[in-house]
DNA sequence: TCAAAAGTGTTCACCGTACACCCATGA
DNA sequence: TCATGGGTGTACGGTGAACACTTTTGA
């Protein structure tokens, strides 16, 4: 039989975005040779637990933390050294939260969990630097073609939450006109009847929510949700 | 230290397109349970092997090619039985090729290797045919967005040739004089001034050719590429 | 001269883009 | 009344879509 000497680990990047910055979500390690610096969390797979569930269980005891959208990203296995205690692969899974909804909560094998802005990331242990910029190139591409903005915000939330999450996330201006008679075309967006005010001054905002029942309808009847600006 | 028993392979679907259909490459395997059966080239990795190398060895040793495109599709990890010996981990890559350019040849442990059309792929062993499936699916938008259509065609080719694959893959007619005012647009196809005739009759064409350098300074001043038609 | 495949332009409709003023509220 | 943020409509240009005839070759 096969004998192999590999193990197998799972990281998450966790995006969260509030008020104009998009973060990014990591542990600063208790234990080990890297003990104090700053990592994704993740952790090595249990024998017989599915690769999502291991990335959802440390989700929880490193953060305490549970995601509104987790996929896939990439599997790091080419450096063989990329870990230099023995030889670990590593599944990427990329993740979008609403930091308001959870307090960090450091458990277990983290000394720490923190939000940094993606700006203003540390040096992450291992590959990691690489894992957080290949996940902010896929959230900048999937914002403008499947509507995942969404899961960084509240259920309801006011237009102009939306217009600066794309603004910030795709780093570029955007015409609020255009961007709201887009959104609204698509039909995947409805106005509640509540309105509020945010701040000391100005006008209040109706709030909006997603409705993710008629997106996934829409794309039974191949609708192609795209948002783009010049 | 931690310990675990689980085992890593690689697996590719491998796509090649000849005269308006598009194939994909299996391997009858030699010997264990599913010997006899039909499954996707692949294997363990070594220890001390990165995962593409993994993929490249595998397909040189069970068909004898080397492919054009390659890069990694996902990681299959969730059935903790899809391999019902032991728990094994697969990291699936979905690769591009000429069949022209090789003879397949099954080597070591594979008693057959051959092209199935896509529609008549023989049931597969494992969860092969998931991965197959989700790489027609990644093929299928990836040839709008990306221009990797060229990766299974001869380095000089037809216009017809061109069109013919785009309308194979994506299942759909194209109006020709639209499709080649498009793809001429981009300027990253260039005209040859070779002149060929295929087939008895008919009015021999221009041969054209894939301009990769031109394609890689276009993606550098943000040049998207984009194809998609009604 | 016929069959088969290559080559070529124009028109129209729609959508993406640019752009500026009024409204509601609290201080 | 002023500052702040919310809400709204129109005109223009460019691009995607639809569409048919001529050319070159071999049989």
């Amino acid at each position: 039989m096969i004998n192999q000497n590999i193990k197998i680990a799972v990281d998450a990047i966790v995006f969260g975005y509030e008020k104009g910055t998009l973060y990014v979500l990591a542990i600063q390690q208790r234990f080990g040779k890297l003990a104090d610096s700053w990592v994704l969390p993740g952790g090595f797979i249990l024998d017989d637990e599915p690769l999502i569930n291991a990335v959802e269980r440390e989700l929880k005891e490193e953060a305490g933390i549970a995601v509104n959208y987790l996929e896939q990203l990439g599997t790091f296995g080419d450096d063989v050294n990329r870990d230099d205690r023995f030889r670990v692969i590593s599944v990427a899974y990329f993740a979008l939260v609403n930091p308001k909804n959870f307090v960090l909560k450091a458990d277990t094998d983290a000394k720490d969990a923190k939000w940094f802005p993606i700006n203003e990331i540390p040096k992450l242990g291992f590959d990691h630097d690489d894992m957080v910029k290949l996940a902010h190139q896929r959230l900048k591409s999937k914002l403008t073609y499947q509507p995942i903005g969404f899961d960084l915000l509240d259920a309801e939330f006011l237009f102009s939450d939306l217009e600066n999450l794309y603004c910030t996330i795709l780093e570029q201006d955007i015409d609020r006109r255009n961007f709201r008679k887009k959104i609204l075309s698509f039909g995947i967006v409805k106005e509640t009847n509540k309105v509020v005010k945010i701040g000391a001054s100005g006008r209040p905002g109706k709030l909006f929510s997603f409705d993710k029942h008629k997106y996934n309808q829409l794309l039974k009847e191949n609708f192609q949700f795209d948002i783009r600006f010049a």
